[in-house]
DNA sequence: TATTGTTATACTCTATAACTATA
DNA sequence: TATAGTTATAGAGTATAACAATA
């Protein structure tokens, strides 16, 4: 049986390929104990720590409800803690603990080593301009950059 | 706040573009009351009418048992008929009905436009690299064409 | 014994709404 | 009244195992 006329589009491809990095790139995460909804939470705060919940949750486009249960979860593993916000104290700023700034880091390491792997078939140049377009739909379709579809609940 | 180290990565541009393509598809789909999974089904079927459900779901990589509920529905949609098997009577052959075959025809156009609106801020050119070095990406890590990862299960 | 299609069960996710405490 | 965080509930989706019919 011939492969289908659509195995060949653009729209296709980019959704068969990202399914397939997003995969991958959960897997690579797995062994540190994080999901990928929570390495975009440790990967935000290693950035601007002491966030509220209620902003962590707008800036990654996650549902407040479903973060409650991540901070849970990230606070389990000892890796963030809940500060009561002095100014006002309905919020809770989220501060990262020192073994949470390690798997941040660790976690952030898997990011390029991934792009190595995923690129390991194109030459520089090829990986260059690929990178570039990808990143030109990205904004032609109105995707801000660090905000993953994916993960918005 | 700067943005994040990963949002130019080709692993996070590959994931964040493909959910976006993967998104807009489904919802073009949509108003033809029909889901990613059943459009597999539907293409599949369209080019080789007749097969087992058990070989539906192995060349689609999804589930037999999920495959009993996606047969479900488009049998009552009307868009498929099981027929029970002649020469082995354990199998039922899915058959598409007139109705089906147009239905699937028509979402096979969404295909084409979907490409052209992604492709809308590339030039020709630029379109068909982008194209070219993805079908490569997608056979170096081992994806099948018309194979979507996340269809799986 | 193995395979096709099916069903039942439990488990995970998610969406919605409602609650509390603060503002 | 409005907002931050939380909890409860129900619904969708999925994985696993088991079943009947046939090979």
């Amino acid at each position: 049986m011939a492969d289908p006329d659509y195995s060949r589009s653009l729209a296709f491809l980019l959704s068969q390929v990202g399914a397939e990095s997003a995969g991958m790139f959960a897997r690579r995460l797995e062994p540190l104990g994080i999901s990928p909804r929570a390495f975009a939470v440790l990967s935000h705060l290693s950035r601007d720590d002491g966030r509220p919940q209620q902003q962590l949750a707008d800036a990654l486009s996650i549902h407040r409800n479903v973060m409650v249960g991540l901070i849970d979860q990230l606070e389990r593993d000892g890796w963030v803690r809940r500060h009561r916000g002095i100014a006002d104290r309905r919020v809770f700023e989220i501060r990262l603990t020192p073994e949470g700034r390690e798997i941040a880091e660790r976690a952030e390491r898997v990011v390029p080593a991934l792009d190595d792997e995923l690129a390991a078939s194109l030459t520089e140049r090829q990986r260059a301009q690929l990178t570039a377009q990808l990143e030109r739909l990205a904004r032609a379709l109105g995707l801000e950059r660090g905000i993953h579809p994916g993960l918005a609940s």
